[in-house]
DNA sequence: CGTATACGAGACACACTGTATCGGAAACGT
DNA sequence: ACGTTTCCGATACAGTGTGTCTCGTATACG
């Protein structure tokens, strides 16, 4: 008796396959990326393991969609704030403070789980995964670009480059101890933007 | 017969770790960090099995060991770059160069070969990868500090917070298409440690 | 020159892998 | 409602990597 059953077929495939991301996840969190066995995934996750095979080929395809699914969180998220202000400046300044904050939430809630730009180097092809991530990089790329059709931004440095600074240096907040502190990041990125005096 | 022998007993074995480092840096790069096994790393080696036991438990801790001497020789170079110049700020303003060229080159050089900040989350132990990326930190927070008794930093942000901020920023240098690009995001960062006007 | 050390090779039990087959159970479509 | 399709768990299997051991040899050490 499979544990978990839904009514569609469909969406019975859908939840089996985000529990054995969940599973994946918290099995490398738990013990390292390097020993999650495709046996231990099926076991955790409560399903055969020949099942688990019918669902992807092998860890990192796992951990490559695992890496999808949360990057699509996270720009969903990155949207939402961004529709809830109008001027670009605010748009930008609350789209990265998100930003900021979803790194730093991530490390404090798990024990030590690794970002996902982290995780990109694990696996053998960092362009499927950079693909993944430049969606990000367009976001933030465009509202550097609304923000500098507004004069507001430094014009020595294209925007798109900016924006792979302002993705990196954000990063720092998985590092940083406090929300003060992460709040203090984002000002110090904030200052690099602005126009040259 | 063994392929290298040093007059030394120590002197070949410090070749022959050597020599283990660089080919399981080689093997993670060509086939993904997932894939490399002991046995590989052996038969590249051109050593026993059993022998590569001898030296390394397990591909994590060959991979540990490849990662610190990574930042060991990127400390040294830093630490030379740091001595040339006599300036506070000339010296911040070299450092922070050399660590983004660091970076940049090793993605450019390589083909898409692993940051050590990336592969710092997946050993299980972040912490210990942690001790070693932190003398990096410290030397900047130094750095800063220096800068900071000449009163040429910003005083809203604690030095040990903008070296976080700092070295975030400029791993950015590895996705960078150009050293000139490499230059602008130099620029960029510096400009965020100035002091509020 | 005797001793200690490191080596390669081979053997071993164990775990994980990837694939195949099977009968049963649930959803699907008419 | 019922036949069909799809998914599932269990089991089996060969192939490969793991971690440990022993043994005979070669080299450095003192």
């Amino acid at each position: 008796m499979p544990r978990l059953w839904s009514e569609t077929i469909d969406a019975h495939r859908r939840e089996v396959r985000d529990a054995i991301l969940d599973t994946t996840a918290r099995l490398a969190a738990e013990h390292g990326v390097l020993s999650v066995t495709m046996s231990q995934i099926a076991e955790r996750t409560g399903i055969g393991r020949a099942t688990l095979y019918k669902y992807f080929p092998d860890v990192e395809a796992i951990l490559f969609a695992w890496h999808e699914r949360q990057i699509a969180s996270h720009l969903e998220l990155l949207a939402q704030v961004r529709d809830q202000a109008d001027d670009a400046g605010t748009r930008l300044e609350a789209v990265l403070k998100a930003y900021a904050m979803i790194h730093h939430q991530r490390v404090r809630h798990h024990q030590h789980k690794h970002h996902g730009a982290e995780l990109a180097s694990f696996l053998h092809q960092d362009k499927h995964i950079a693909a993944a991530q430049q969606q990000v990089h367009s976001m933030i790329s465009e509202l550097l670009t609304a923000v500098a059709d507004a004069g507001d931004l430094r014009d020595d440095v294209p925007p798109h480059e900016l924006a792979t600074y302002c993705l990196h240096a954000l990063d720092a907040a998985s590092t940083l101890p406090s929300k003060a502190a992460v709040g203090r990041l984002v000002t110090v990125v904030l200052t690099a933007l602005r126009p040259r005096p």
